[in-house]
RNA sequence: GCUCCAGUGGAGUAGCGGCCAAACUCACGGCCCUCUCACGGCCGAGCCCCCGGUUCGAAUCCGGGCUGGAGCACCA
């Protein structure tokens, strides 16, 4: 008991509780991405917030796929997968998977019953026409049709006997509703282009997001939504439908936009797309590019990015998710066993003279056990020129001794490491000048070389390391020529 | 134009009538520790959008304003 009251303390700060959760026998949610590509470091915020739900209610976590729009929002069939493979790289298991465009005949079962009710009719006014009326808070003659010639209407658009724009069909909600954005909205429509999954390449008459998404949610048994201001109405909307087939609606909650800081490319899956195919980017997990795969890629953890979108909260406010919260958080859980090397950036040449052949820095600094590396001092060491002293100078060779300049040498000078405690000799990291293991650094801001000390060479591909004083990197590759790191933060 | 929502330090969140001139995380500044500008420790600066009202008492309730966001798509 004790312990529990304990784990409820540290909750303190976690996500406010889901609304009504008594009512219900399961807490059931559902993640509903438009699959048109990998995800963003938004979208990471849907899963974090249902799966920390899901394990605090015992609950479950549906994801569909919400692919309705075989033309304006075309579906990507390589993002499917991506996105649960995005899922899986946070560190959570969907319960069930379902994919709207599997489901169209029972979104036209519910739409012939929903004409049965009376709660919807064929309209072939022209968008601009409705849009018009709907201001005026008035219907158009269509919304009188019989039933009968509704359902012949509707069979038609459904074997495709219309063309885009020719006919829709609208949910009957209250023309004079004092709301416009309510006003007997459209609940299918005519899409000429086929659907790019072979399954659903047949059908013509798509429903809507407000239709289908508001079906299945309650077929699901969803009892929660978690859903973005831009669909504040769509409950109301929706609602309507509700009423007609005597469902209940699901709690709702729902939450501002994430901007992120640190990146100049706009968190759209459109923009990151079209940076792609124009070359700006080399590929979704490009370090440059705010998305889910580069985060995975530069060796930045799942939990560390769920850690910081469930810091967000669910408030209705739009935020700003800092970086540096997600980098906090990651260093977090890779400091204790990131290995420390050296890596010189833009090297500067020294002969050195006197002193030993090698270095021996620590491999981690809280971890002596752990042994050391050897850094050769071979044809003397490069240096980064913001560390150069001037000539006369001293700097420590961290892991190595004292040295002073003089000329384009160092000279070995024999001072104990008590002149850098007290803070006469600053300490640097440097490379030899010979062999040391060539690398790429991959960054957010544009690739960076550099050579890292030789041991370096002995990381496995996936290690997370810290080149002392830069920052930690993941490392991606060990070529012939050359290796690849990919950096994850200071 | 109509409708809806929100406004607490640089970012985010908590507080939701007295315990609050306000807490926590990140960022920032300084100091300590340290053969890293990492990790760790200490200290610091900085916030209740405005105006009225209710109340003994308001960041917290009410009204108005201002600012910001969202919807009014045959997008999701």
């Amino acid at each position: 008991m004790a312990e529990i009251e304990a784990e409820d303390e540290g909750d303190d700060h976690d996500l406010p509780d889901l609304p009504n959760v008594d009512e219900y026998d399961e807490v059931r949610m559902r993640a509903a991405p438009n699959p048109n590509g990998p995800w963003h470091i938004g979208h990471a915020r849907m899963p974090a917030v249902i799966g920390t739900y899901k394990e605090r209610y015992d609950g479950s976590f549906i994801v569909r796929f919400d692919d309705t729009d075989p033309e304006t929002k075309r579906p990507d069939l390589d993002a499917y997968d991506a996105i649960l493979d995005d899922i899986d790289y946070l560190g959570f298991e969907p319960d069930d998977v379902i994919v709207a465009s599997d489901r169209v005949e029972t979104y036209y079962e519910h739409a012939r019953e929903l004409i049965d009710a009376g709660g919807a009719y064929t309209c072939s006014c022209s968008g601009e026409t409705f849009s018009e009326l709907k201001n005026d808070a008035e219907a158009c003659p269509h919304r009188e049709k019989d039933v009968e010639t509704v359902h012949e209407e509707f069979e038609a658009m459904v074997d495709g006997e219309y063309e885009p724009g020719e006919m829709v069909l609208r949910v009957r909600t209250d023309i004079e509703h004092k709301n416009p954005a309510l006003r007997d909205w459209v609940a299918f429509r005519m899409i000429d282009t086929p659907h790019p999954r072979e399954e659903a390449s047949a059908y013509r008459c798509w429903p809507m997001l407000d239709f289908q998404s508001g079906v299945d949610d309650h077929l699901t048994g969803v009892t929660h939504i978690i859903r973005g201001i831009d669909l504040q109405d769509s409950a109301k909307r929706q609602q309507f439908v509700y009423d007609y087939f005597g469902w209940e609606y699901p709690e709702v909650v729902h939450w501002g936009h994430v901007q992120v800081d640190a990146y100049d490319v706009k968190l759209s899956t459109s923009t990151i797309k079209e940076k792609i195919e124009a070359g700006e980017l080399d590929g979704w997990d490009d370090p440059r590019a705010p998305t889910l795969a580069s985060l995975r890629r530069r060796g930045i953890r799942g939990e560390a990015v769920v850690d910081a979108l469930i810091a967000l909260g669910t408030s209705t406010s739009n935020v700003d998710l800092s970086m540096s919260s997600i980098y906090a958080s990651n260093r977090e859980l890779v400091d204790d066993e990131a290995e420390r090397y050296f890596l010189v950036r833009d090297g500067e040449r020294f002969a050195l003279d006197g002193g030993p052949d090698a270095g021996h820095p620590p491999l981690h600094p809280d971890h002596e056990e752990r042994g050391e590396r050897t850094v050769p001092v071979d044809g003397g060491v490069r240096l980064e020129p913001d560390d150069v002293p001037a000539p006369g100078e001293r700097v420590w060779l961290k892991g190595y001794a004292c040295v002073r300049r003089e000329g384009d040498s160092l000279v070995a000078t024999g001072d104990g490491i008590g002149v850098v405690r007290e803070g006469d000799v600053d300490v640097v990291h440097w490379v030899p000048a010979e062999g040391g293991v060539e690398v790429t650094m991959r960054t957010p801001d544009g690739d960076v070389a550099g050579v890292a000390e030789p041991d370096f060479a002995a990381t496995d591909v996936d290690d997370v390391v810290q080149f002392e004083r830069i920052g930690f990197v993941r490392v991606d590759e060990h070529g012939d020529e050359e290796s690849v790191v990919y950096w994850t933060h200071p």
